[in-house]
DNA sequence: ATGGTCGTTGCACGA
């Protein structure tokens, strides 16, 4: 089963890459991250003419996030699934596909050290590790996938000295992500590749895909019973090229042996 | 190509 992560920065802007990507790559699950779009804009229907069952959680000019599967799309959730007040932002999703259980996420950016962005990305993040302790047996195949907006260590950083100080680097979002990988989840990504230098973002500005100035903040998380059915990873850094613009981000791309699930 | 962002019911702000 190919699950794939991609934070497309706007769908609406996005589609005409998007839809040749899906012809070419053949996802079995595809987890969207800033859809930027209302529910009732998302195009299900060019979805479905490629084989696809999607879901949509949306708020409009910000955020939103989607999952598409051709192996099933079962008991979708939108939002933390816990009985606190909804998220006021569309930042994650869960359904079942293919006897795996999936959650889409797009975590806050968290802005500055000093913003009460990051205060809020802190706490969503905890709620998101509450989320699992209440709702998720360890035991049970979930992939938790989507930008998380940290880079887990210095190798995921082009420059780790220039983000000192910086959101995505910072030790409490080091520790938020731990919290999540204790519980129960395993940054898929570092079972096969240990080198520093591969990245899943670059930002537009300054030309930082050409520098090779990136970050991987882009994830896919595991629960044992399925990293270890993980046969591969990859980055498709070519989605970051080209024309009609690209994402800011490349999708990164898991493939798991799900038969004996 | 000798610089260099992109997206949004935008025109300032978030990423």
């Amino acid at each position: 089963m190919l699950v794939v992560t991609w934070n497309v920065n706007s769908l609406k802007a996005r589609l005409e890459r998007v839809v040749p990507w899906i012809e070419a790559n053949a996802p079995d699950v595809l987890c969207l991250q800033e859809t930027k779009m209302t529910d009732e804009a998302f195009p299900s229907g060019v979805f479905a003419e490629m084989g696809y069952e999607s879901a949509h959680v949306g708020e409009g000019r910000w955020n939103g996030v989607a999952i598409l599967s051709r192996v099933g799309l079962d008991d979708v959730v939108a939002g933390f699934g816990d009985d606190l007040p909804a998220d006021p932002e569309a930042r994650l999703m869960w359904a079942t596909c293919g006897g795996v259980r999936v959650a889409c996420a797009y975590v806050p950016n968290g802005r500055s050290l000093d913003n009460d962005h990051y205060t809020y990305k802190l706490a969503w993040l905890e709620r998101l590790r509450s989320a699992l302790v209440d709702g998720v047996d360890p035991t049970d195949p979930l992939v938790v996938t989507g930008d998380f907006n940290i880079a887990p260590d210095d190798r995921d950083v082009w420059d780790p000295a220039a983000f000192e100080g910086a959101t995505h680097v910072s030790q409490p979002e080091r520790d938020a992500l731990a919290g999540l990988t204790q519980w129960g989840l395993t940054d898929v990504f570092r079972q096969h590749h240990d080198q520093a230098g591969l990245y899943s973002w670059w930002d537009y500005r300054g030309g930082s895909f050409h520098k090779g100035h990136g970050m991987r903040i882009d994830l896919v998380l595991a629960t044992e019973s399925l990293a270890q059915r993980c046969s591969g990873i990859r980055i498709d850094r070519d989605a970051r090229k080209g024309k009609p613009t690209p994402s800011d981000h490349a999708p990164v791309m898991a493939d798991f042996d799900t038969g004996s699930l």
